[in-house]
DNA sequence: AAAAGTGTATTAGTCATATAATACACTTGG
DNA sequence: CCAAGTGTATTATATGACTAATACACTTTT
């Protein structure tokens, strides 16, 4: 079972996105697996203290994107397969590290650079 | 002068964020230096094929920001000193590579991982 | 059967963004 | 001088994203 309450809002980004982020994160992390049963769309908006609406909104999305599954009446659970967990995982670390190449290409960072940056402040706690 | 003609829109940020962000790489690059002078806010306006008003708040924000200056009627300059360019390059490039850091280790991804994907991934072409 | 708990759908409201249309005060160039 | 070009300000409208409030149909449990 996920534990949602570890889930800790910015305002930057949607809520309802966030939650979808969350649960792909917690599926990489092997914190949620295949079977794995979501709270009820009321329940976790309990837990969330938001509306019903927006966790419903999350959970649409995660259906379009396959890896959760509903029926009639039941919570919805983790569904996944092989395909669909590479696609997530390439989504969480290939296009993350893409998407992060291109901001750094954009402002003219050097490759060089980016490695002494990163090596130097992996391991800063303030981050 | 600024190079405008080479900001290509995305949808996924406000246009006059585009703009403030566009001008803040051109000073990193050093294709912009202190003294430079902009377009005016209509003349923008008709180069980007946008609104006036949508220049106007790019520009407002540039000016609190601190790195242009309007005079009474004059087109408004690139001014920039040590600190504001300091500022910047932070913004650009720690601010950055530290967020990168924390999305990667919200994925679990570890700094081994990290850096053979950025040197695996940095030289392709597709990015 | 009734109550409670599911997912789902509809409607409304709020907010940021973008655009539009003007208006104003000021400087500059002809 | 005066027309044109500055920056700036105000008001209005439209749109999309997000959230909220409510209602509905269905199943399960008591």
């Amino acid at each position: 079972m996920i534990d949602f309450s570890k889930l800790k809002f910015n305002n930057k980004e949607p809520i309802y996105q966030q939650i979808v982020d969350f649960v792909k994160r917690e599926i990489i992390k092997k914190n949620a697996v295949d079977g794995d049963e979501l709270p009820s769309r009321r329940e976790l908006a309990f837990i969330l203290d938001i509306n019903p609406n927006t966790v419903q909104k999350a959970y649409k999305q995660m259906e379009d994107e396959g890896f959760i599954k509903t029926g009639n009446n039941v919570r919805s659970v983790i569904q996944i397969n092989d395909e669909i967990y590479a696609k997530i995982e390439n989504e969480l670390t290939v296009s993350l590290v893409q998407d992060f190449i291109q901001s750094a290409k954009e402002s003219a960072l050097s490759y060089e650079r980016v490695i002494t940056l990163l090596s130097r402040m992996w391991d800063e706690d303030k981050v």
